[in-house]
DNA sequence: CATAGATTAGAAAATAATTTTCAAAAACAA
DNA sequence: TTGTTTTTGAAAATTATTTTCTAATCTATG
């Protein structure tokens, strides 16, 4: 049960009173609510209309319909496709490969389901218009921070990555309403990736987070908020799927961002391989 | 394939003239009405939202809100598994989104089916046994080296990866009979990972290459060989694709280290994990 | 244990989306 | 052609959702 249901299981703690009734009776019915109207469900979970729909913006929902939506296809998915596998000992190599493909076939598809095309349009408009990208992340992240650093710099944009974190805050200090800074974190709880994000925001500019689904620190500074999907808890070494999972949206970012500009950036990008090869 | 979009299909015949037009969007746009309200949708397919309620109600729908949900609903169990998609000008933000999909699901799946359980045994082995592990790659499969190194060390493996050229040779040249060395490169003729992967077998390493599909020449130098899928022919920009094959593969590897020495290594995953926390 | 300030919640108003009605246009039959 | 039926979309009606605003509740502090 990944996704937007384990999302809600995992964020009960941080919410209030009404909002927690309301996450009990969606968990307790997430097959009938797709048959519901706001005013149905809010009659049955005993909170109005304007707190459901508040609740469904905490998801970074644009509202309750597209809760409703986004929960029936997750709910579709349930009976058939496989579930997350976890890895345990002395498990024999054919049945590790085949939960590692279960797993990142997975996190593909729950994260591309989850997608907000609005947001992910914002992001790819902000990118666009940048003067400068600056990237955020350590460790597994910081990796998926460079791999969008190699795809700019091959279309010619001007991008940043440090692993240092006071590189990384110092480089933010430096940006202005023109620049775009993302912050690449699974849990959204980086100390080191916050800091930057957070220093970049109070510079001016356009701030992007890539976290789990879900609230978080770094979603909460960021402009324009992209998602992956939640693993399961106890999931152990969650961070191989969600790895992929980023990958996957950094790429969604880059193609949307040369096919907009197409015939402007297709000829950069045959160029810089043929210089590669030419002057290697 | 059953469901909304075949009865739709089937039913054209006997449809007017309007019903028809509607239709044929659907079909060929049926990713995308996910996310439009019937207002868009009319403006779209050049039929009132009049038209396309009663086209709903046609097929036994309460509403049109019914139709977008099961069709969602629908949509989410189609297992992605089509083929290959390329990327051209101007595509609308859905199609990308689900090109990206199909071919990184495709890309995890069809390296799966390719993978060598021998090979894949015999490399977990080497890299068991080994002393030392050199790791090499350059732009994007450097990238899949470091990922790899980052897993190693929190194992306590000693590995290594340069991003220079001149210190991967460097590093090869001191390798012995006791170490492994991964060359990485999705075409297998890049020609510094070649030099290196050569220079750490002259030297006596057992060697192991990460390659496309195929006969090349980083496979040749290699005593274990591992493969991801080839992408068809004429697919713009495969890289993104071969990477996720690439960290499929090693995920693999690195699970199949881990899980052989359960015992062993997991405590200090764990360890590694605490550690970080704590010293930060 | 009062009280100021902040947060939360719901009623009702405002807005947005969808469906139905109805009149006009198109298709069809004689 | 002409009368009849069917199809269509503009606009009205209905329904659903979101926002606003005020009251209630909670929280921290003197």
């Amino acid at each position: 049960m990944p996704g937007i249901l384990t999302a809600i299981q995992e964020q009960m703690d941080t919410m209030n009173r009404k909002e927690k009734e309301i996450a009990a009776y969606v968990l307790a019915h997430a097959q009938n609510i797709v048959h519901m109207g706001i005013t149905e469900l809010s009659q049955q979970s005993g909170g109005s209309t304007a707190t459901i729909s508040r609740f469904c913006k905490q998801f970074h929902f644009s509202g309750f319909t597209e809760f409703k939506l986004k929960l029936a296809a997750e709910l579709a998915l349930e009976p058939a496709a496989q579930s997350y596998q976890d890895i345990v000992a002395g498990n024999p190599l054919p049945s590790i490969v085949s939960a590692m493909e279960a797993n990142h076939v997975r996190s593909i598809t729950d994260t591309t389901r989850m997608l907000d095309m609005k947001q992910l349009h914002k992001a790819i408009e902000a990118l666009k218009s940048a003067r400068q990208i600056d990237l955020y992340g350590v460790a597994t992240s910081g990796l998926v921070a460079q791999d969008f650093y190699q795809k700019l710099v091959r279309i010619g944009k001007r991008a940043v990555t440090f692993s240092d974190p006071h590189m990384q805050v110092t480089s933010a200090s430096n940006l202005t309403d023109r620049d775009v800074a993302i912050g690449i974190s699974y849990s959204g709880e980086t100390a080191e990736t916050i800091a930057a994000l957070k220093c970049a925001a109070e510079n001016g500019a356009t701030t992007i987070s890539l976290t789990k689904f879900g609230a978080n620190t770094l979603t909460s500074l960021a402009s324009i908020s992209l998602f992956t999907s939640t693993l399961e808890e106890g999931m152990r070494r969650g961070d191989m799927a969600s790895r992929i999972a980023q990958l996957h949206v950094i790429d969604i970012l880059f193609v949307g961002l040369v096919s907009e500009q197409f015939d402007d950036l297709v000829p950069r990008l045959e160029n810089s391989f043929q210089m590669v090869k030419k002057y290697r």
